[in-house]
DNA sequence: TTAATTCCTATTGACATAGTATGAATTAGA
DNA sequence: TCTAATTCATACTATGTCAATAGGAATTAA
């Protein structure tokens, strides 16, 4: 019951690209080097969060990568589950006819309602929010 | 991020045996064909669920499990907790010192929200809730 | 005494995780 | 035009976890 690394770093990331933009585009070097993640790791990350267009790449020498929203248009949920696959807690709860205990299966309610739950906070929380807790503007975020 | 199949196996055997109750213990064997799960991989699950005493094992024959405590003193987290280790989407969130970056680690609040938002529901339900589920006495759980 | 049961430990195949490694393609700047 | 910096693509690997299976010892009701 654990997020990977996969989605984990791929939030760094999205954070470091978010805070660290000036128009230029961001090298991956720099981002591995300020997150201190495997440059080579990342590479297969943010791969995935390009095809996905989430961010755009410059190729060649002083080439990188920059965001493609803003950063309130990327929640957290989006990140992860483009990165991770599915949150949901267990397959059944996202499968039509997940097996013939459904319709009376009581352990279902659990999953639906964490899956419910989860789905909540991922989604309720963008990548702006991140930069603001990060700046210090903490707002409404209380730990 | 799933929960694996101990978990969910160890609370559809304690659903099944709260369920299934009688006063005399019930067989592992029993359970395994009803639930349609292996019986050897059972028995791993319910061991664990013994030397914790949320069940009370019978040796010999016409032996079985019972439980030990009254269903609405199981929540779904403790036996998931038991059974699948932490359900902290994270180790940060449980750590005391996970990194230097700590402090001010925006990301470290999306895992805080999340682990807070699933132990309200795991610790929210209990089984005798699941019993009252499965019994089609529904009440207040609606999927 | 026997059959039914729990208890204990070892083993296994498949798969996922968390990277490394190698090199090709692209491009800004000297 | 050359070079160095960068992205892009793919293959490989070590380690661990998952989901069982297997075999047999200990216990006990009938």
């Amino acid at each position: 019951m654990k997020i990977s690394t996969k989605g984990r770093y791929a939030l760094r990331l999205m954070l470091d690209l978010a805070i660290n933009n000036t128009g230029e585009p961001v090298s991956l070097k720099d981002i591995a080097k300020r997150q201190e993640i495997s440059d080579k790791y990342l590479e297969q990350i943010i791969s995935v969060l390009n095809k996905a267009r989430y961010v755009k790449s410059v190729r060649g020498a002083q080439g990188g990568y920059v965001l493609t929203k803003k950063t309130q248009e990327y929640t957290v949920g989006m990140i992860l589950r483009l990165t991770e696959g599915s949150l949901a807690p267990v397959a059944c709860v996202e499968e039509e006819n997940c097996c013939e205990r459904m319709q009376d299966c009581a352990t279902l309610m659990v999953w639906k309602k964490m899956n419910d739950a989860i789905n909540e906070v991922v989604d309720g929380i963008t990548l702006a929010d991140l930069v603001d807790f990060e700046m210090q503007k903490v707002g409404e975020y209380v730990i």
